[in-house]
DNA sequence: TGACACCGATGTGTGCTGACATCAAAACTC
DNA sequence: GAGTTTTGATGTCAGCACACATCGGTGTCA
């Protein structure tokens, strides 16, 4: 395809020379981007076929930036590249779903009541054990700070000051996850920050979170504070149990799939 | 900076233990693993920074295969590019610990250990709530296969079949996890695969497996066939108390790190 | 003389392009 | 229908232009 002689990095738009640069990130995270989304959007559907030269000319980029961000997509298992084929749109079961990426993707479009359901469920499971785990062996610190936000939780919570209550929420279980000493535990926390985000943005939480629910933080505090892995537990239990119907209404009409995970 | 020297292109020559590879020959992928694993394995240590050109006549590739490798790598938080600087190793607090790649080099090198920990606390906590999901939500054949493969399991268990029993505990755990419905969970079939495996292939798992344990699967199965879902958790959370306790000492002299995720 | 600010040189990632290699699907020949 | 050739896409390479962070030199001011 020649493209005749005029300025090759042609941005288009009247605006002359400046203007580029600084929007945001690079052409390359861009791409990443565009597709991304689309893909897991449902806008490119599985199966869809994609020519590279095809890109180039859609995202007005070049080869380069076209191919590194499909090799990216490829690791996360968004698409595969087939010779004499070109760049084929997998299926939503081999996507990694613990790449941040893709569970942003699925939150911003259609499959969000899928992905918080997911996540809180994952969230209720592991928050037990976690707060087991800080209850056994937390630093000191972590316990100490976990103390002090608990009872800060409890003054916003009965003063019905909702923006520092989800502030303070997200600090606690950061807090807890963090200190269970277990990394898978504590690379959660960004998305534990957004299903609380969400459920407040949402208004899937009260204005006032009852009394109980506030206590049991306490609880899991003072659980952890004390050493007590089976109270830690247990208490953080209630919470998760409490969350969750919370939730529920959300994504009640999500259908569940039960295909195995493809591949590896 | 001495590197090399060695072998380049060493590929582990020896009796692989895991399977997958298929060594796919493919530039970009050998590009992927060679860095990947020297930086999970901590032969190119945190801060460390490289230049891409040093890397193509390292691998004895071109530019596009480096630069497209390193854009894999640095999606999974492995490195960053700074301009005028090159390309630097990130700490592990900044690994994605989810990703199949980093899971797999650090079961392949000194973080083994603690990989497996991390692995097996995040089943404990996982099991459990996937078995009442399952017990609410299985279609009617995985809970069918579920059971035959309990049984399955407790022949093969008594007969001291280690080789079959191994595999039908793979299935069994892997039907759990499909058939609670949520995504993430399916995911981890991989993973728990890699534990089970590790703990066989390691003497961590007796000849015959205790008869109690044993019955505690096909509980499992029987109160997911039923419905009943705190049955299906507590029969799971059995099985995951006597999983963990048997591989405990395997990882008891890892340290554990407190550190928050970084970065978002 | 010394400390600080400015400014250009330098080096490296980012992005673009043309060319060739490779390989598998599709078309073709026998 | 089986084997062979053609075709068309990704894979790989190499060179260039550009943006920009860092470094070091130079000038100014105290």
């Amino acid at each position: 395809m020649l493209i005749t002689g005029g300025t090759a990095h042609a941005q288009d738009g009247s605006a002359g020379p400046i203007m580029l640069t600084t929007m945001s990130t690079s052409l390359h995270h861009r791409a990443i981007e565009h597709l991304g989304t689309r893909i897991v959007s449902g806008a490119l559907p599985t199966g869809h076929v994609m020519l590279a030269e095809q890109l180039e000319d859609e995202l007005k980029v070049s080869r380069s930036v076209v191919r590194e961000a499909v090799r990216v997509l490829q690791s996360l298992g968004l698409v595969e590249t087939i010779k004499r084929v070109g760049i084929r749109v997998l299926p939503a079961s081999r996507w990694n779903p613990f790449d941040p990426l893709v569970i942003r993707w699925r939150l911003a479009g259609e499959g969000r009541g899928a992905q918080l359901r997911s996540l809180a469920e994952l969230r209720s499971a592991v928050e037990p054990v976690a707060a087991e785990l800080a209850a056994r062996n937390a630093p000191e610190e972590i316990r100490r700070e976990l103390l002090d936000v608990s009872l800060a939780m409890r003054d916003a919570g009965q003063a019905g000051n909702v923006a520092e209550f989800l502030q303070l929420d997200i600090q606690f279980h950061s807090l807890l996850l963090t200190g269970s000493g277990n990394e898978m535990f504590a690379n959660l926390v960004g998305q534990v920050a957004e299903t609380l985000t969400g459920r407040t943005v949402h208004g899937l939480m009260p204005d006032h979170p009852r009394e109980t629910a506030l206590q049991w933080h306490v609880d899991v505090a003072e659980a952890i504070a004390a050493g007590d892995a089976a109270a830690a537990r247990e208490a953080s239990s209630r919470i998760m149990r409490e969350t969750i119907s919370e939730m529920e209404a959300g994504w009640r009409d999500q259908p569940r799939v039960f295909i195995p995970r493809q591949q590896g």
